[in-house]
DNA sequence: CTGAAAGCGCTTACAG
DNA sequence: CTGAAAGCGCTTACAG
């Protein structure tokens, strides 16, 4: 059993009261006393119970945190940041990796809710009605990170994904390529999925470029449904000189693909990806792609909830951070061949 | 405000026992009073105090965990299988990201004090004096996930890290291979740097195979620093025709820099990795690698600290789980010419 | 400058 | 079957 406050008490021949104060750092405590219970602290090894300590203050330092998935480089580096930008502010990460799993979100969020969490912070956007019903009644901040779910209501940190698609389009058209083809995400996620989409669509039709729809393909953002979305435009009769694949990781997976197949990477087929994950650097051709600010996805994150949290600020405006296009190998000209 | 258990038992026209009493399933209550209770709970979307609850039960639910960084693949996917197995048993994890910082992890350590979390896991080995004297005075189950430090008083899950080692020296061995290099790891750990080292070494001597020094290098168990080191070994008179690497990170990086330097692997040179992490399958060629069970490794790290936790166990034995040689495309015999 | 007492939101004997 | 009261380990007015 862990010593309790009254144990440091009665060691040091004081009060309670007294131990409290020294422990909370206030004046008005004398020297000889504060020495003798801070001896008494040593010796028992005592840390107070910060469990006590938020019932009576009503703060937690605590923040719910809910990730899509931890294995993937995308989340773990916003997490990572996040965590940073907490420990930096005494705050202490609740972690909840939901694997498409719904249920265990709704178990979750009620966790957070028993759990007092000050702010929640959520990093996907499939929300359904049930979810988003909890969230209303919670009556805890809650930031998007990366994600902007249909409801306005929230806050969320994103980038701009429309513009950001379309850029990453207009990048393989300026480099010659006409049949281009598009890894897309999943069509009921709104940043990622639908704004990434239309941003594709727009950059081509902007430029005269007819959509041909056989070379659109959607996938989960990960590795492997990028290798078997890109298997499939191979098998068109006319497969595309560049593909833009909404994620590195789909990118990666059609890198290998178009490997696997004895095809080149960037001389028989460009490929863009989007995120900026580290997997851009690991791979070969090192892979070019449209990059977040993951980083300072994750630093923003926080510093916008913190926000919200001591200021019991309503919810803010969103926050579009930039995006940048980092060229790196994989792509190239249409005209060059081997 | 969140509406508390007095807000609940008024709205129903009951006591707060009673209403303690239909939260905690408690039989002896009667239906009707039951009704009316879950009536009002509904209502006011009420959810209990875990903090006021952990208070008198004397139970948290928590769980600490210490990873040294979340943007590897190798312990983002422990803890994903980590916190998999907490949230089935109802624990909650309070995750630390420590990047090397041994700062961060006394604070951390002395946070998890103060949460009162009822175990914790630490997935690294440089432990200091400071931190080794803390975790004994904390008084709280520990265990060690895929590391084993100097100290014998915790429980530890590992692989027998020698005996991997020596298998995967072996297997270059047995194709052929006679230069072998080693990209190491940081010799103050014991199960990563010393022990992988040793069984590098001893199957080289034990098969007749002179150690030649110039072939050994260390890294910090990164893919820059597989990078680098990899240089260092194409820049020696006569570089290894086969390269053991501790870590997939490290193989991955080591197999860039051939690449980069225009040579070949496996044709010129062979790689073998260690981990098992997602990696391998991502990179072409496939990487060969030993393999540790990441997703049992956090499994039983789960089950093994719940055990210490419930049954107020004493530090249980070391477990030590089976490594496995995954044979893809990256090792080659050494006669193979182009 | 110091301490006794009330209270944070629950649970749990205890009594009825 | 139900409720009043004590207590979990702290902090914070309040009084001195």
């Amino acid at each position: 059993m862990q010593p309790k406050i009254k144990d440091v008490a009665q060691r040091a021949g004081v009060s309670v009261t007294t131990v409290s104060r020294v422990l909370n750092g206030e004046k008005y405590v004398k020297d000889d006393l504060k020495s003798k219970v801070n001896k008494a602290i040593e010796e028992l090894g005592y840390a107070p119970s910060q469990i006590a300590r938020s019932l009576v203050r009503k703060k937690t330092n605590l923040i719910g945190v809910i990730v899509p998935d931890l294995t993937s480089s995308f989340y773990s580096t916003i997490l990572s940041s996040i965590e940073e930008a907490a420990s930096s502010n005494d705050y202490n990460l609740l972690v909840c990796n939901i694997i498409e799993d719904i249920d265990k979100e709704l178990k979750y969020l009620t966790v957070f809710q028993e759990m007092r969490v000050e702010g929640i912070i959520i990093m996907h956007e499939k929300i359904n009605e049930d979810i988003r019903s909890i969230i209303h009644k919670l009556n805890i901040p809650v930031i998007f990170s990366s994600v902007k779910p249909m409801d306005q209501e929230f806050t969320s940190i994103i980038i701009d994904d429309y513009k950001a698609a379309y850029e990453a389009t207009k990048y393989l058209i300026d480099l010659g390529h006409e049949e281009i083809g598009f890894i897309g995400g999943d069509m009921r996620d709104i940043t990622s999925g639908q704004n990434r989409y239309s941003g594709y669509r727009n950059a081509l039709s902007d430029n005269k470029i007819k959509i041909v729809y056989e070379n659109i393909r959607f996938g989960d953002y990960k590795v492997q449904s990028g290798y078997d979305q890109m298997k499939d435009l191979l098998s068109n009769k006319q497969p595309p000189t560049a593909v833009f694949a909404v994620s590195d990781d789909m990118a990666v997976g059609a890198m290998n693909c178009i490997r696997d197949q004895n095809l080149s990477v960037p001389d028989d087929i460009s490929i863009i990806g989007f995120d900026g994950s580290q997997l851009t650097e690991l791979v070969r051709p090192k892979l070019t792609s449209m990059e977040q600010p993951i980083q300072e996805m994750g630093k923003v994150t926080m510093a916008a909830l913190l926000k919200q949290i001591s200021h019991k600020e309503a919810p803010s405006e969103d926050i579009i951070l930039e995006h940048k296009l980092v060229v790196r190998e994989s792509c190239r000209t249409r005209n060059h061949k081997k």
